[in-house]
RNA sequence: GCGGGUGUAGCUCAGUGGUAGAGCGUCACGUUGCCAACGUGACUGUCGUGGGUUCAAAUCCCAUCACCCGCUCCA
């Protein structure tokens, strides 16, 4: 049975074996920002290229691409995010509690004893920031979750989601952009270019892996909700009408994904989104939720699969039309609003024709939205375990290969008899093919356990028997046995037990 | 941002006004014959940071930063 792992057991384990540091750690920490160490970023590469493999590489219908993190200011007019991405909060004065405005709920009158009066509550990220504002304004009504206080709330703060940074040297002649808040834009971005590029046919998905920033109003456990993090998404476009079973299609691989890298199925479920929590645009959401050891041990999200349905592309279509307001405003973006629909909108330049059916449309979006990081820690902590072996506790992370940051370590046993040359030819020769370590120093004992820590699958060790007969042992990390394999059959029964 | 907790060596922690410590880890040398072995030795500290009180501060006071838990939010 594997233990239960604390939050504090992974810090620091992470920062004792060199996965993820605490950012400008030297000069007192820089709040929600995480480094990965040697073994970290090789465990974060292997999420990445775990994600890619089987979202892009296995498949015949989803391509890569890779997008700025600076985009025009018009694709986050177009996407919402410029008007809409912020949170308006109110603190209760009695009790100090902070709340979210569209989350606070009419104290019920009289004459409707059914509590009907209680809106479904909005997101506010989809709500125009004015508009929510005014709304806002009158929390004399309004009933605090926390100690059922009536109307004691402060002015509704605002938050501002996406960072902003100046592009151009020239301080008078710079221009305020904004860091990426996701990689999806880009994506939509780039919908035409892809299509007139790559002959893709829908259905098909376009697939990124990048950097995104959000100014989250608080951050939280570790680098679970960080400002700035790594996400894994994908745009899968397909016909609508279709929509709902590629909805299915992607639920259902995401899910396998994560539990086929070896996350324990007891600890993985779907968390459906009410109805009045969806975003208006979008027809159905699921999160991929692991159970993070946090607190009470609380189901959190990984991922989230959502059905965007055409939202995205027309409104980039009213985004390029809206290109000349732009300009005339010397780029302004408050200071306009988005074009309207072009009638012809079936037509515009971000749909689609279907030769076959002859017919045009503008595709459904199917989103898987992954975190890297989350993935990245939620592996951490699921691999995490400690034993008790010969009255010792072994600490060890039961990685799946494919993330494990080293594959293979190497020891001669003792450092004689020409042991540590032999050990020595056998790594070079197996590093290029798998990620291996090279360990001639102290017990052997404690070098089998550093790796056990590191997750390293399978350690090698050249013995007194490999000098007569050209074998040597394989230990295997999970269970510690050992058994001899021939030298020249190495490569293959490696790659066989690591499936690489 | 509010409330609660924490911050001393790489890690875990002891140290409540008087010379900064332990265990583990790391490194070196010797030894080695398969699971954190043993011996000897060595390195490691802005006591989170800044200020104050004091003859004297890790210790008392103030401020600040960071982390954890809760509220909240999300990939």
């Amino acid at each position: 049975m594997s233990k239960i792992a604390k939050l504090d057991d992974i810090v620091s384990l992470c920062k004792r074996r060199g996965f993820i540091f605490q950012s400008s750690e030297i000069y007192g920490g820089l709040a929600s920002c995480y480094d990965y160490g040697p073994l970290g970023v090789e465990l974060k590469n292997n999420v990445k290229k775990a994600w890619w493999k089987s979202t892009v590489q296995m498949r015949d219908d989803v391509v890569g691409l890779d997008c700025s993190i600076l985009m025009h200011p018009m694709v986050w007019k177009a996407s919402g995010h410029a008007d809409k991405f912020a949170d308006l909060i109110a603190e209760c004065k009695k009790c100090n509690t902070r709340t979210r405005v569209d989350h606070l709920k009419e104290k019920p009158l009289p004459s409707e004893a059914e509590g009907v009066t209680e809106q479904a509550a909005q997101h506010t990220e989809h709500i125009a920031l004015d508009a929510a504002m005014a709304k806002a304004r009158d929390l004399s009504n309004k009933v605090c979750p926390n100690c059922g206080t009536v109307g004691r709330f402060t002015e509704p703060m605002p938050f501002k989601l996406m960072f902003e940074t100046q592009m151009g040297a020239n301080v008078d002649d710079s221009m305020t952009m904004h860091l990426r808040p996701e990689t999806a834009q880009g994506i939509f971005a780039n919908f035409r270019n892809v299509l007139d590029t790559t002959r893709v046919k829908i259905p098909f998905g376009i697939a990124q892996i990048g950097k995104s920033f959000r100014n989250e109003v608080t951050t939280k456990a570790f680098i679970f909700r960080t400002r700035e993090f790594e996400q894994a998404e994908l745009e899968f476009f397909c016909e609508p009408g279709t929509d709902e079973q590629w909805f299915e299609h992607w639920k259902q691989a995401r899910f396998d994904w994560y539990i086929n890298l070896g996350l324990k199925k007891e600890n993985l479920r779907f968390r459906e989104h009410d109805i009045d929590e969806l975003a208006h645009y979008a027809k159905g959401c699921v999160d991929v939720e692991y159970k993070f050891p946090f607190g009470s041990g609380d189901w959190q999200e990984l991922e989230g699969i959502a059905n965007r349905t055409d939202f995205d592309l027309r409104q980039h279509q009213r985004g390029i039309r809206t290109l000349n307001k732009w300009y005339e405003s010397d780029g302004d973006l408050t200071n306009i609003e988005l074009s309207n629909e072009a009638e012809e909108y079936l037509k515009g330049p971000l749909s689609y024709f279907d030769d076959q059916q002859k017919k045009r449309y503008i595709p459904y979006v199917i989103e898987p939205s992954a975190g890297i990081d989350r993935s990245a820690l939620a592996f951490l902590v699921d691999g995490y375990d400690e034993e008790e072996v010969r009255g010792e506790t072994r600490n060890l992370l039961r990685f799946s290969p494919a993330l494990a940051p080293v594959k293979v370590a190497v020891f001669p046993l003792v450092k004689k008899e020409g042991m540590p040359d032999i050990a020595k030819n056998i790594y070079n020769d197996l590093k290029k093919h798998f990620n291996c370590f090279y360990d001639e120093k102290g017990a052997i004992g404690r070098r089998y356990r550093r790796q056990d820590e590191a997750g390293t699958p399978f350690c090698l060790t050249i013995d007194g028997q490999t000098l007569e007969d050209n074998t040597v042992t394989v230990r295997d990390r999970d269970s510690m046995d050992q058994i001899r394999v021939s030298t020249d059959q190495l490569t293959n029964d490696l790659r066989k037990k690591l499936d690489m």
